[in-house]
DNA sequence: AAATTAATCAACCGCCCAGTT
DNA sequence: GAACTGGGCGGTTGATTAATT
Protein backbone atom coordinates (compact mmCIF):
# COMPACT_ATOMS: atom_id res chain seq x y z
CA UNK A 1 0.00 0.00 0.00
CA UNK A 2 2.33 2.84 -0.76
CA UNK A 3 1.63 6.11 -0.77
CA UNK A 4 0.10 8.30 -3.81
CA UNK A 5 3.14 10.52 -4.37
CA UNK A 6 2.49 13.63 -6.11
CA UNK A 7 4.17 14.23 -9.05
CA UNK A 8 7.41 16.20 -8.79
CA UNK A 9 7.10 19.30 -10.00
CA UNK A 10 8.42 20.47 -13.53
CA UNK A 11 9.26 23.41 -15.63
CA UNK A 12 9.56 27.05 -14.44
CA UNK A 13 9.73 27.88 -10.57
CA UNK A 14 8.28 30.15 -9.02
CA UNK A 15 9.10 33.23 -6.64
CA UNK A 16 7.92 31.08 -4.11
CA UNK A 17 10.02 28.44 -4.65
CA UNK A 18 13.13 30.50 -5.05
CA UNK A 19 12.20 32.26 -1.95
CA UNK A 20 12.18 28.52 -0.12
CA UNK A 21 14.98 27.15 -1.82
CA UNK A 22 17.59 30.31 -1.14
CA UNK A 23 16.56 29.55 2.35
CA UNK A 24 17.17 26.05 2.48
CA UNK A 25 20.59 26.63 0.79
CA UNK A 26 21.48 29.08 2.64
CA UNK A 27 20.39 27.00 6.06
CA UNK A 28 22.02 23.61 4.77
CA UNK A 29 24.41 24.35 2.34
CA UNK A 30 24.80 23.52 -1.62
CA UNK A 31 25.75 20.52 -1.51
CA UNK A 32 22.49 18.29 -0.26
CA UNK A 33 20.38 18.42 -2.83
CA UNK A 34 18.63 15.99 -2.75
CA UNK A 35 18.20 16.36 1.14
CA UNK A 36 17.33 20.04 0.22
CA UNK A 37 14.79 18.81 -2.38
CA UNK A 38 12.72 16.92 0.11
CA UNK A 39 13.07 18.54 3.38
CA UNK A 40 12.06 22.19 1.87
CA UNK A 41 8.76 20.65 0.42
CA UNK A 42 9.53 22.11 -3.04
CA UNK A 43 8.81 18.73 -4.46
CA UNK A 44 11.22 19.11 -7.10
CA UNK A 45 14.20 16.86 -7.80
CA UNK A 46 17.51 17.61 -6.28
CA UNK A 47 19.06 17.82 -9.43
CA UNK A 48 16.19 20.75 -10.40
CA UNK A 49 17.20 22.37 -6.87
CA UNK A 50 20.59 22.31 -8.02
CA UNK A 51 20.59 23.71 -11.20
CA UNK A 52 17.77 26.54 -10.24
CA UNK A 53 20.83 27.66 -7.62
CA UNK A 54 23.61 27.25 -9.92
CA UNK A 55 21.80 29.06 -12.95
CA UNK A 56 19.89 31.72 -11.29
CA UNK A 57 19.74 31.97 -7.52
CA UNK A 58 23.68 31.91 -6.52
CA UNK A 59 24.22 35.47 -5.19
CA UNK A 60 27.62 35.84 -7.14
CA UNK A 61 26.21 35.78 -10.28
CA UNK A 62 26.93 38.06 -13.38
CA UNK A 63 23.72 38.82 -15.16
CA UNK A 64 23.69 41.02 -19.01
CA UNK A 65 25.73 40.80 -21.68
CA UNK A 66 28.68 39.18 -22.37
CA UNK A 67 31.89 41.12 -22.14
CA UNK A 68 34.44 41.29 -25.60
CA UNK A 69 37.05 40.62 -22.65
CA UNK A 70 34.60 37.27 -21.64
CA UNK A 71 33.49 37.07 -25.24
CA UNK A 72 37.02 36.05 -26.47
CA UNK A 73 38.07 34.23 -23.16
CA UNK A 74 35.09 31.74 -23.90
CA UNK A 75 36.49 31.73 -27.75
CA UNK A 76 40.43 31.39 -26.33
CA UNK A 77 39.15 28.29 -24.00
CA UNK A 78 36.97 26.75 -26.17
CA UNK A 79 39.56 26.60 -28.57
CA UNK A 80 41.90 25.09 -25.71
CA UNK A 81 39.37 22.50 -23.78
CA UNK A 82 36.72 22.32 -26.15
CA UNK A 83 33.27 21.83 -24.82
CA UNK A 84 34.19 21.82 -21.35
CA UNK A 85 31.30 24.39 -20.19
CA UNK A 86 31.88 24.03 -16.56
CA UNK A 87 35.59 24.34 -16.67
CA UNK A 88 35.53 27.07 -19.31
CA UNK A 89 32.63 28.44 -16.19
CA UNK A 90 35.42 28.19 -13.88
CA UNK A 91 37.86 30.80 -15.56
CA UNK A 92 35.05 33.32 -16.03
CA UNK A 93 33.11 34.41 -12.00
CA UNK A 94 29.77 35.23 -12.69
CA UNK A 95 29.37 33.09 -15.63
CA UNK A 96 27.69 29.95 -15.38
CA UNK A 97 28.47 26.49 -17.93
CA UNK A 98 24.62 26.86 -18.69
CA UNK A 99 25.16 30.49 -20.12
CA UNK A 100 28.43 30.48 -21.83
CA UNK A 101 27.05 27.15 -23.46
CA UNK A 102 24.50 29.31 -24.66
CA UNK A 103 26.14 31.57 -25.48
CA UNK A 104 28.15 29.51 -27.54
CA UNK A 105 25.21 28.05 -29.39
CA UNK A 106 23.80 31.31 -30.41
CA UNK A 107 26.42 33.33 -31.29
CA UNK A 108 29.13 31.55 -32.32
CA UNK A 109 26.33 29.60 -34.65
CA UNK A 110 25.53 33.23 -35.92
CA UNK A 111 29.07 33.81 -36.91
CA UNK A 112 28.96 30.55 -38.13
CA UNK A 113 26.47 31.34 -40.53
CA UNK A 114 27.71 34.78 -41.33
CA UNK A 115 31.04 32.95 -42.16
CA UNK A 116 29.59 30.61 -44.49
CA UNK A 117 27.92 33.01 -46.34
CA UNK A 118 31.28 35.19 -46.63
CA UNK A 119 32.88 32.35 -48.13
CA UNK A 120 29.97 31.26 -50.41
CA UNK A 121 29.26 29.19 -53.51
CA UNK A 122 30.54 32.15 -55.66
CA UNK A 123 34.64 31.80 -54.57
CA UNK A 124 35.33 28.16 -53.90
CA UNK A 125 38.78 28.81 -53.89
CA UNK A 126 39.31 32.02 -52.36
CA UNK A 127 38.74 31.43 -48.72
CA UNK A 128 41.93 28.61 -49.01
CA UNK A 129 45.39 29.34 -47.69
CA UNK A 130 47.05 26.00 -48.71
CA UNK A 131 46.09 23.86 -50.97
CA UNK A 132 45.35 20.74 -49.36
CA UNK A 133 43.35 22.12 -46.62
CA UNK A 134 40.81 24.40 -47.09
CA UNK A 135 39.23 24.67 -43.40
CA UNK A 136 40.53 27.35 -41.23
CA UNK A 137 41.26 27.51 -37.48
CA UNK A 138 38.15 29.27 -36.81
CA UNK A 139 36.63 26.67 -39.32
CA UNK A 140 37.00 24.45 -37.13
CA UNK A 141 36.43 25.73 -34.56
CA UNK A 142 33.04 27.07 -35.81
CA UNK A 143 31.92 24.72 -38.35
CA UNK A 144 33.59 21.32 -36.56
CA UNK A 145 31.19 19.92 -39.66
CA UNK A 146 34.12 20.97 -41.72
CA UNK A 147 36.13 18.77 -40.39
CA UNK A 148 33.42 16.23 -40.23
CA UNK A 149 32.76 16.44 -36.25
CA UNK A 150 29.79 17.34 -34.87
CA UNK A 151 28.75 21.13 -34.32
CA UNK A 152 29.48 20.58 -30.38
CA UNK A 153 32.22 18.25 -30.70
CA UNK A 154 35.07 20.46 -31.21
CA UNK A 155 38.11 18.43 -29.47
CA UNK A 156 40.03 19.92 -26.65
CA UNK A 157 40.64 17.41 -23.93
CA UNK A 158 42.05 13.56 -25.36
CA UNK A 159 41.24 10.90 -22.90
CA UNK A 160 43.86 8.44 -22.78
CA UNK A 161 43.50 5.31 -21.28
CA UNK A 162 45.89 3.91 -18.65
CA UNK A 163 47.62 0.66 -18.61
CA UNK A 164 45.35 0.19 -15.42
CA UNK A 165 42.15 0.73 -17.35
CA UNK A 166 42.01 4.46 -16.03
CA UNK A 167 40.59 7.29 -17.96
CA UNK A 168 42.73 10.24 -17.63
CA UNK A 169 42.28 14.09 -19.37
CA UNK A 170 45.40 14.83 -21.75
CA UNK A 171 45.23 18.55 -22.88
CA UNK A 172 45.62 18.89 -26.17
CA UNK A 173 48.22 21.16 -27.74
CA UNK A 174 46.36 22.44 -30.94
CA UNK A 175 48.05 22.52 -33.98
CA UNK A 176 47.34 26.77 -34.11
CA UNK A 177 48.07 29.66 -32.36
CA UNK A 178 45.97 31.93 -30.46
CA UNK A 179 47.39 34.68 -33.01
CA UNK A 180 46.05 32.82 -35.96
CA UNK A 181 42.52 32.28 -34.24
CA UNK A 182 42.27 35.79 -33.27
CA UNK A 183 43.04 37.05 -37.05
CA UNK A 184 40.39 34.93 -38.14
CA UNK A 185 38.14 36.14 -35.39
CA UNK A 186 38.71 39.63 -35.74
CA UNK A 187 38.29 39.39 -39.49
CA UNK A 188 35.05 37.61 -38.68
CA UNK A 189 33.82 39.99 -35.92
CA UNK A 190 34.79 43.32 -37.90
CA UNK A 191 31.20 43.89 -38.25
CA UNK A 192 29.65 42.34 -35.56
CA UNK A 193 30.19 42.64 -32.12
CA UNK A 194 29.91 46.04 -30.90
CA UNK A 195 32.57 47.05 -27.98
CA UNK A 196 30.88 46.92 -24.56
CA UNK A 197 31.86 49.82 -22.42
CA UNK A 198 33.95 49.09 -19.84
CA UNK A 199 34.62 44.91 -19.24
CA UNK A 200 33.06 44.13 -16.35
CA UNK A 201 31.40 46.44 -14.35
CA UNK A 202 28.88 47.71 -16.70
CA UNK A 203 25.68 44.97 -16.16
CA UNK A 204 22.48 45.71 -16.89
CA UNK A 205 19.92 43.57 -15.22
CA UNK A 206 16.78 42.26 -16.78
CA UNK A 207 13.94 44.18 -15.01
CA UNK A 208 12.06 40.78 -14.58
CA UNK A 209 14.73 38.32 -14.20
CA UNK A 210 17.67 38.05 -11.29
CA UNK A 211 16.85 37.26 -8.07
CA UNK A 212 14.19 37.85 -7.33
CA UNK A 213 14.17 36.80 -4.07
CA UNK A 214 16.33 39.87 -2.60
CA UNK A 215 13.19 42.02 -3.31
CA UNK A 216 11.29 40.40 -0.95
CA UNK A 217 11.25 41.58 2.82
CA UNK A 218 13.29 39.41 5.16
CA UNK A 219 9.55 38.87 7.51
CA UNK A 220 8.37 37.51 4.39
CA UNK A 221 10.91 34.95 3.78
CA UNK A 222 10.93 33.73 7.11
CA UNK A 223 6.92 33.67 7.25
CA UNK A 224 7.14 31.30 4.12
CA UNK A 225 10.07 29.46 5.79
CA UNK A 226 8.79 28.89 9.01
CA UNK A 227 6.05 27.29 7.82
CA UNK A 228 7.63 25.17 5.89
CA UNK A 229 10.22 24.21 8.19
CA UNK A 230 7.70 23.66 11.11
CA UNK A 231 7.26 19.95 10.50
CA UNK A 232 10.96 18.86 10.80
CA UNK A 233 12.73 21.34 12.84
CA UNK A 234 12.09 21.72 16.20
CA UNK A 235 10.71 25.53 16.75
CA UNK A 236 13.29 26.43 19.46
CA UNK A 237 15.66 25.17 17.05
CA UNK A 238 15.31 28.24 14.26
CA UNK A 239 18.37 28.52 13.05
CA UNK A 240 20.42 32.08 13.27
CA UNK A 241 20.74 31.89 10.18
CA UNK A 242 22.87 35.11 8.54
CA UNK A 243 22.47 35.94 5.02
CA UNK A 244 25.91 36.41 3.80
CA UNK A 245 25.53 35.80 0.32
CA UNK A 246 27.96 33.73 -1.34
CA UNK A 247 28.27 31.54 1.17
CA UNK A 248 26.30 28.93 2.51
CA UNK A 249 25.64 28.61 6.49
CA UNK A 250 25.58 25.01 8.36
CA UNK A 251 26.56 25.96 11.20
CA UNK A 252 26.89 22.88 13.37
C1' DA B 1 -1.71 45.33 -36.15
C1' DA B 2 -1.19 40.53 -37.00
C1' DA B 3 1.46 36.69 -38.45
C1' DT B 4 5.69 34.59 -38.97
C1' DT B 5 10.44 33.73 -38.06
C1' DA B 6 14.59 34.00 -35.40
C1' DA B 7 17.03 34.44 -31.15
C1' DT B 8 17.49 33.65 -26.41
C1' DC B 9 17.70 31.18 -22.25
C1' DA B 10 15.79 28.33 -18.41
C1' DA B 11 15.25 23.80 -17.44
C1' DC B 12 15.19 18.84 -18.30
C1' DC B 13 17.44 14.38 -19.64
C1' DG B 14 20.74 10.93 -19.61
C1' DC B 15 25.25 9.62 -18.79
C1' DC B 16 29.32 9.39 -16.02
C1' DC B 17 32.09 9.54 -11.99
C1' DA B 18 33.24 9.66 -7.19
C1' DG B 19 32.05 8.65 -2.67
C1' DT B 20 29.74 5.57 0.47
C1' DT B 21 27.96 1.30 2.20
C1' DG C 1 35.38 -5.09 -4.80
C1' DA C 2 30.51 -4.75 -6.16
C1' DA C 3 26.31 -2.17 -5.74
C1' DC C 4 24.17 1.90 -4.81
C1' DT C 5 23.50 6.87 -4.61
C1' DG C 6 24.06 11.69 -5.35
C1' DG C 7 26.16 15.30 -7.73
C1' DG C 8 28.10 17.21 -11.87
C1' DC C 9 28.34 17.76 -16.70
C1' DG C 10 27.22 18.16 -21.61
C1' DG C 11 23.52 17.95 -24.83
C1' DT C 12 18.94 19.09 -26.02
C1' DT C 13 14.29 20.92 -25.82
C1' DG C 14 10.68 24.09 -25.52
C1' DA C 15 8.70 28.40 -23.96
C1' DT C 16 9.17 33.17 -24.29
C1' DT C 17 10.66 37.41 -26.37
C1' DA C 18 12.29 40.21 -30.13
C1' DA C 19 12.65 41.25 -34.85
C1' DT C 20 10.93 41.10 -39.35
C1' DT C 21 7.53 40.80 -42.99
Amino acid sequence: MKMVQEETRKGPWTEQEDILLVNFVHLFGDRRWDFIAKVSGLNRTGKSCRLRWVNYLHPGLKRGKMTLQEERLVLELHAKWGNRWSRIARKLPGRTDNEIKNYWRTHMRKKAQQRKQDNSPSSPSSNCCSSSSTVTTVDLMLFPDAGKASFYDTGGLDHVTTPEGKKIEVEEEKGYSMDDIWKDIDLSEENTIKPVSNGYSNFSYPSIVASPSWEYSLDSVWRIFEEDTKMFLPTNQFPPCSYEYGEAFLTG
